[in-house]
DNA sequence: GGTGCTTGTCATGGA
DNA sequence: CGTCCATGACAAGCA
């Protein structure tokens, strides 16, 4: 009967109807209930076919005999039968009137129920915040991180800084055993840069409970790969990394302490590549750190983040928090970033309204997916709207019903507007759809309607007027299985026409199912895109965020090594004249004192040191 | 006429 | 076992 009620349902013209029994023939799905005959005959026919088997079966045809298979050995017979029974089509006047007055109703629960939609789309849309990123922000990746405004002699203050961030490194205390003198925590840089005592070559430089314990520093910050970026502030630096050093450049190139500047393995050969392997915490990390730099660039490129958009979310930090901003989504970045795989997630949230259904749609179709509207927005309505809201069309996406039954019992004048495509009468129409029509309507504008509305009726409504069941679709349907029962042992019904009652129930049943499913098939398929979109936005914040620790790094680097120039710069030996940086350095001890030692010295526990993290990492 | 989308329907499996 | 529900698949209708 379904095969037949799909054959015929367009009206049932030849071609389509043999094509259809063609179809039947060939044995697909022929054993499907109900499937049967019937190729020239409309719906009505159809109907009455199946009311006539139903009706034999009444009559004492056993119902074995209405079997799929002998439904399909009686398709001859029931195509015969089909002619015949058109004649009876003539639905008594009982359906006009009635269905006259359901055009109203249905006109007002069914169509004229999505007309807000589009206002409230609109509203909605509008008041999804945009994420458009100030135009100002055009500035290079990694542009200048010194503020310049610090006084290079604040070394208090600087040292505090530069202490209170290697406290946070959790450094492991120095292995050195060379700790020659401690000196007790004091005044900083004072006056206290004399030599050990007890020892002619070894200072303790008392810097103000320095911690800086076994930090060396991995200078690849100031690799050419990154000073050939816009740095000002490198200028500062490199004067202290020139392979032809001067007295003070030969110590940050070959000293330890800084060894926690430059590595002494690489001095004097790659002195101007600031060595990048280095042994201590602070040179993990700034190792990792630069190597994480290098691929955040890749990412940049991947993501679609230029030099210059990085160099906004840069400077963007330097403005605020950077808090939600999302430069692959802004529509600035739309056109810079064009093709990038952002971008047609940040058309489909930056655009809006009218346009959402073609840019999500081209989204989708990307993914081979269908073109539904895949808009955040849209989304927001969706759940605004407590549930639907997927298709642009809202005609149709009213259609969608996402009935909760238990809701629509409560919301009884609801309970037809989400399935009316089928089950679409009104609930007066439906209930009265047993009474008798009103005698005295007219009957022109009336015929007309009954039409249109013989039209909206589902099939299965016109097998249930034709089989003159005693109730509404929509009772068969919605009802709960015991007063769905109930109701049934209320009337004497035929066979045929229990039969019809549970086959409306359950295709009624299953086509909210499906249009269930459906939507929440829809549904996930944008939950799947906004977690995309939100995930995009995460990826583009901790990239932001990147950004800037690594700006934050570049800058304590500098100040440590301004402040190591500037110590070493005031040691003194005892005849006051100033160390010589290729023969001394400056080294970090594990309970904050800064001791100056021989290069050799240093040099060994560079390489000691060097040696620890390579081990770790295997 | 071909194509994509929507919808109804059926079969099937799980609860 | 009957019922309900979810879902894949198919076909028809439509633009």
């Amino acid at each position: 009967m379904t095969r037949l009620d799909r054959s015929s349902h367009s009206g049932g013209g030849p071609a389509k109807g043999s094509r259809a029994l063609n179809s039947l023939l060939a044995g697909h799905r022929v054993a499907q209930p109900l499937s049967a005959s019937g190729s020239r005959a409309s719906v009505q026919d159809i109907d009455l076919i199946d009311i006539l088997w139903r009706q034999d079966i009444d009559l004492g045809a056993g119902r074995e005999i209405f079997d799929y298979s002998h439904r399909q050995k009686e398709q001859d017979v029931d195509k015969e039968l089909a002619d015949g029974v058109e004649q009876e089509d003539t639905w008594p006047g009982e359906g006009a009137e009635v269905l006259a007055r359901n055009l109203l109703v249905d006109g007002e629960t069914g169509e004229s129920f999505p007309a807000q939609f589009p206002a409230d789309i609109s509203s909605l849309t509008e008041a999804v915040p945009s994420e458009s990123e100030p135009p100002g922000l055009q500035n290079n990746l990694l542009s200048p991180l010194l503020t310049g405004t610090e006084s290079p002699f604040d070394l208090e203050q600087q040292w505090q800084d530069l202490m209170s961030i290697m406290e946070m490194q959790a450094m492991e205390v120095n292995t050195s055993s060379e700790i020659l003198y401690n000196a007790p925590p004091g005044d900083p840089l004072s006056t206290n840069y004399s030599l050990a005592p007890n020892t002619p070559i070894n200072q303790n430089v008392s810097l103000h409970q320095a911690s800086l314990g076994g930090c060396s520093q991995d200078f690849s910050l100031f690799s050419p790969e990154v000073e050939s970026l816009p740095v000002a502030s490198s200028s500062t630096l490199l004067p202290l990394v020139p392979s032809n050093s001067t007295t003070l450049n030969s110590t940050f190139s070959s000293t330890n302490l800084a060894g926690l500047f430059f590595p002494p393995q690489l001095n004097g050969t790659a002195n101007d590549t600031a060595g990048p392997e280095l042994p201590d915490p602070l040179g993990g990390l700034l190792d990792e750190a630069m190597l994480d730099e290098i691929s955040l660039m890749d990412l940049a490129i991947e993501e679609g983040f230029n030099s210059v958009q990085a160099s906004q979310l840069e400077e963007e930090f330097d403005s605020d928090s950077g808090l939600s901003l999302d430069s692959s989504h802004s529509p600035s970045s739309l056109s810079s970033s064009e093709g990038s795989s952002s971008s047609s997630s940040s058309s489909s949230s930056s655009s809006s309204s009218s346009s959402a259904s073609s840019s999500a749609s081209s989204s989708f179709s990307e993914e081979g997916a269908v073109g539904y509207s895949s808009d955040s927005e849209t989304l927001d309505l969706e759940e605004a709207e407590g549930a639907v809201g997927y298709q642009p069309e809202y005609s149709k996406f009213c259609r969608m019903s996402y009935q909760d039954p238990s809701q629509l019992s409560c919301l009884p004048y609801l309970e037809h507007v989400g399935h009316n495509h089928t089950y679409n009468m009104a609930p007066s129409a439906l209930d009265s759809a047993d009474l008798p029509p009103p005698s005295s309507l007219k009957k022109g504008s009336k015929e007309k309607q009954a039409d249109f509305l013989d039209k909206q009726m589902s099939r299965d409504e016109h097998r249930a007027r034709a089989m003159k069941i005693p109730f509404t679709n929509d009772k068969i349907i919605n009802l709960p299985v015991e007063e769905f029962n109930e109701l049934l042992s209320k009337y004497q019904l035929s066979e045929a026409q229990l039969s019809l009652i549970r086959d409306i129930r359950r295709r009624g049943k299953n086509k909210m199912a499906a249009q269930n499913c459906r939507k929440r098939k829809l549904d996930t398929i944008l939950n799947l895109e906004r977690d995309v979109e939100d995930l995009q936005r995460d990826k583009a914040r901790l990239l932001r965020e990147k950004v800037e620790f690594l700006r934050s790094l570049r800058q304590m680097k500098q100040k440590v090594q301004s402040l190591y120039q500037e110590v070493f710069g005031r040691l003194r030996d005892e005849n006051g004249r100033p160390y010589s940086p290729s023969q001394y350095a400056l080294q970090y001890a594990g309970d904050g004192s800064v001791l100056l030692i021989p290069r050799t010295l240093a040099d060994q526990q560079a390489r000691r040191q060097e040696r620890k993290p390579k081990d770790r990492r295997k």
